[in-house]
DNA sequence: CTAGACCCTCCCATCGTTGGAGGGTCAAGC
DNA sequence: GCTTGACCCTCCAACGATGGGAGGGTCTAG
């Protein structure tokens, strides 16, 4: 089957399909004469695959390494355990970090007359010296985002 | 002062200041005649908003709107706390969403022996037909990350 | 006068995804 | 045959926020 119908059966994006065999996460689909990529059943899993996993948020570093965990059989779930806890554990840190961002500015907006008079607790509270951001960062001194967990869109599930 | 001061004082990356003003979100800084930027006390202070809005995970478009209202006192506190409580819904939406990915990782990673055995339920769990997304996504229609909310990265904090 | 700290403007990378431009290929209908 | 429209191809650019670096100018203390 071609690259449309194969992107259609697995719920990826012609887009993306090219693209994650342009960054090696796929082997190169052969091609007919023409040009045109071929895919087989077995290809659409394997996108059905990529697209699950990131909708659970893996970022597609690790996509890639699932895979190999799983042809590589030898070592096969323990390291898949370690990689899914290790995921879940980012996840769980960013939830929370959102709801704190959501109590702190609750809170601004729960004092805010919203009405017309002049002062804003909202924007008032914002300029504050420090953002009230409460200590729920454990933390764990990564950086930025953490390593996993970056994209993580909102329950992307319903969009097709 | 000089721009490094200014990111000092006010929390924010000397590279963020002169990005912000590219972007149109600060005014431009004078400068002096060999062209250095040059900021007042009142300037940090609108840096520091900058990176608090930024830190409860306003996209930095929000932000831009946040002290015009402001300055447009006529209409200040019932436009904000409308644009913060969207805001509130957005990150408690997308916290969600954070929690089911988890769950959903945690059961399949729960119900792996986490050994060598071959079978791993949860690289089978990823390869199903369909994520065991819940329901969570009450949804909404918004075709990706939902507009705002996006980058929020984990508890940045205490990073600096 | 020179070293080192600071500033300037560009460009590039990240991450995942989408969009378009510009062009080739295929199948159906006439 | 030939046209039409749906499909495919490869590049190139953009988003959002941030960081890194190159290559160069400026300031200040010794």
């Amino acid at each position: 089957m071609n690259i449309g119908e194969a992107g259609k059966a697995s719920s990826v994006s012609v887009k993306m399909i090219r693209h994650y065999e342009a960054n090696g996460l796929l082997p190169a689909a052969p091609r007919t004469e023409s040009g045109y990529r071929v895919y087989r059943p077995d290809d659409v899993h394997a996108l059905r695959f990529i697209r699950n996993a990131r909708d659970l948020g893996f970022p597609l570093a690790e996509i890639e390494e699932l895979p190999s965990l799983w042809r590589d059989r030898a070592r096969a779930s323990a390291e898949v355990k370690r990689l899914a806890m290790a995921h879940v554990a980012a996840i769980e840190d960013k939830a929370k970090a959102l709801h704190a961002m959501a109590n702190t500015l609750r809170q601004l907006a729960t004092a805010c007359h919203g009405d017309h008079r002049p002062d804003c607790p909202i924007l008032e509270g914002i300029s504050g010296e420090e953002t009230p951001l409460p200590s729920t960062n454990g933390n764990s001194g990564h950086t930025r985002a953490g390593g996993m967990l970056r994209r993580a869109s909102i329950a992307r599930a319903p969009q097709e």
